[in-house]
DNA sequence: TTGCAAATATTGTATCAACAACAAAAATAT
DNA sequence: ATATTTTTGTTGTTGATACAATATTTGCAA
């Protein structure tokens, strides 16, 4: 459905401000999209997304400070996401010896377990993409966004 | 930059999975934008945008119901939203007389002003994109995301 | 060495959003 | 006409988020 049919627009300002609302609205409707798949699993998109950057470093630790750059969100306190993954024994943290600044945050066996439950629910809803673009538009896409943040 | 640059990530799993964060993240880095554009004038993104759809109206009043539907973001409450409007004197509600479940919003001339002066300020970060896409890749930018949704 | 700045994390507070329950008016059905 | 359902909006509650203020550890400079 175009976005002008969707926001029950007449016109846009320019090709420019089309675009804007387009991203925007399109991002949050993706949102919904993985949020809808993670709720039954009682995770959030923010959530779900600490844990897999956290599977990503295969054994290794992240640190709060880390995990925050990594995240599409910006995430303005990690402190109490990651205090929330930890209660659901998701995940584990301990004072880095090294460097007592930093916390070290792993993913646990339950978390890992969680991931691999949930993965075949969010592939589905990812290529669900696929069927309205071929894998070339999707690449270009990307590219066009990549190059529209410069 | 490049998302897998930005998100210091290797790889991802399909061009689909890249497709999809990418557009959950310029999403969201668009949202910014927009925001540091608006905090000095005390508006949120949200309240901005229903500003907005208020002027299109010309004159004629909106409900509640129907600037929910125009919205970008699905708004979980509209009432409070609109009050806050209110109370800075940007929008008037009064009860629909011929359909008293109704509520007529329309935008104040406060309002209209006040969408006057942060437009510049607006356009010019809207059209930041067209130092970065041609008219053509930002139409096509847009198609793609229509397509997408399907 | 001492003092200051930077990096990292936590906490407090105020605002905002999601969701569900509720209410009132209007439309429809019996 | 009365009862039921639908439309529209409001409110309560709970949880999330942004932002600023505050620690704590480390690194660096005088």
């Amino acid at each position: 459905m175009k976005l002008e049919d969707v926001l029950k627009m007449k016109k846009f300002e320019s090709e420019y401000h089309r675009a804007t609302l387009n991203i925007i609205y399109s991002g949050i409707w993706l949102l919904e999209q993985v949020n809808s798949v993670l709720k039954p699993y009682g995770l959030s998109d923010q959530q779900y997304n600490v844990l897999r950057i956290l599977r990503g470093q295969k054994g290794k630790p992240a640190n709060l400070f880390s995990i925050q750059e990594r995240m599409i969100h910006p995430m303005s306190n990690a402190t109490r996401l990651v205090e929330k993954l930890r209660l659901k024994g998701l995940v584990k943290r301990e004072i880095c010896e090294k460097n007592r600044r930093k916390v070290e945050i792993t993913i646990t066996k339950k978390g890992l377990d969680l991931l691999d439950e949930i993965q075949p629910a969010i592939t589905k809803s990812e290529n669900a993409m696929a069927t309205q673009l071929s894998k070339k538009e999707a690449a270009q896409l990307a590219d066009l966004l990549d190059k529209m943040r410069g």
